[in-house]
DNA sequence: TGTTCAACTTGAACGGTGTTCAGTATGCCG
DNA sequence: CGGCATACTGAACACCGTTCAAGTTGAACA
């Protein structure tokens, strides 16, 4: 059967979630695939396109928010489900910052963060803005626990990140945004 | 005359100035300092730690900020004048995370926005998550802004990102969080 | 059935990358 | 002068993303 571009996308997704990005090559994909490493580029333009796809298929799964509850709270549930999505993939903090950094509005979840906004009473031309302040938090959370779990399992020395713990240090960070909304309405 | 040290790491960050992180590598460093590439590890351990070292140089141009204002105001500034001292550094953002993945308290201008957090009634066990909220607001601003200028060059369609305006967004964002943090006076 | 043509894949190469290490040179100290 | 730590070289190792001429495959058409 020929390789689809489905495929490459799902199996590179595969390769993430179990080993990390600096695992991820085309030459390992293409070996995981059975192939050649030039067969991939029929597929796919290049690497960067191939983790922008990766990127959007990991936020395909954060659930869609529901629309009956305040804005301010519905903003800080559908960011702690962007980082429970993210946070379980090694370096995927990273791949969605790529994806988000070429094009900001390409991923459902992160438009609705905008949408959220909008709800809250933040005007046009600064929604945007606010929306980057809080999908940098979110990716730079996950950044740092995974960071520090790399570097834990590294060195044994350092303590390992509970997740719990990393929750709850995302969520103050959250709520002082979430404070800080309250000024538009 | 030998090597030092602190040559490496001048060269390095003019190189980072002048060229970017992509032109950062240990090979076309050794050739600017014209030397073989191993000698480089003679002074440095790897190019991770040559990348802190680069970022501590960059942060450490950061002025000191003055006292005798409100904490809130003095954040801002200080964020602000993080922002002026990586932004015109090309790959100045990815430098600095890195290191402030690596160790979140090395460099100064990091330590001081700590405390003026504590300043601001932030309570101890929450200092360093607004404090990591705050950093990843300047990097995720820069590092977008860095990107968008990378677009911009490569493909003549896009809008150059203008200063005036990126400075603007990341002013809006600094406002949501200095706003949400007058709950802790 | 035979032929044609597009879709797809291979194999090999190009020009890089970070890092290691046995060996060699340099310059200071006793 | 001998010895020794410091500093550096040259070559290699094992990778990387990407390109492309040449080859294969399979379906549609005559």
């Amino acid at each position: 059967m020929a390789l689809s571009r489905e495929q490459v996308v799902r199996t590179a997704v595969e390769l993430l979630r179990r080993y990390g990005l600096g695992d991820l090559s085309m030459r390992r994909l293409a070996r995981e695939l059975g192939v050649a490493p030039g067969a991939l580029y029929w597929h796919v333009a290049n690497k960067q396109e191939l983790l922008v796809e990766v990127a959007d298929a990991l936020l395909a799964e954060v659930p869609e928010v529901s629309g009956d509850r305040p804005p301010a709270e519905a903003l800080a549930a559908l960011a702690l489900a962007i980082r429970e999505a993210v946070a379980p993939v090694p370096d995927g903090a990273d791949v969605v910052a790529l994806a988000y950094a070429v094009e900001p509005g390409a991923a459902r979840p992160l438009r609705e963060v905008t949408r959220l906004l909008a709800a809250a009473g933040v005007p046009l031309g600064e929604r945007e803005h606010v929306a980057a302040l809080v999908v940098h938090h979110i990716l730079g959370s996950v950044a740092a626990q995974q960071d520090r779990a790399l570097a834990a399992a590294v060195d044994p020395e350092l303590p390992a990140p509970d997740a719990v713990g990393e929750t709850k240090a995302f969520e103050i960070g959250m709520g002082v945004i979430v404070r800080g909304l309250t000024a538009y309405r």
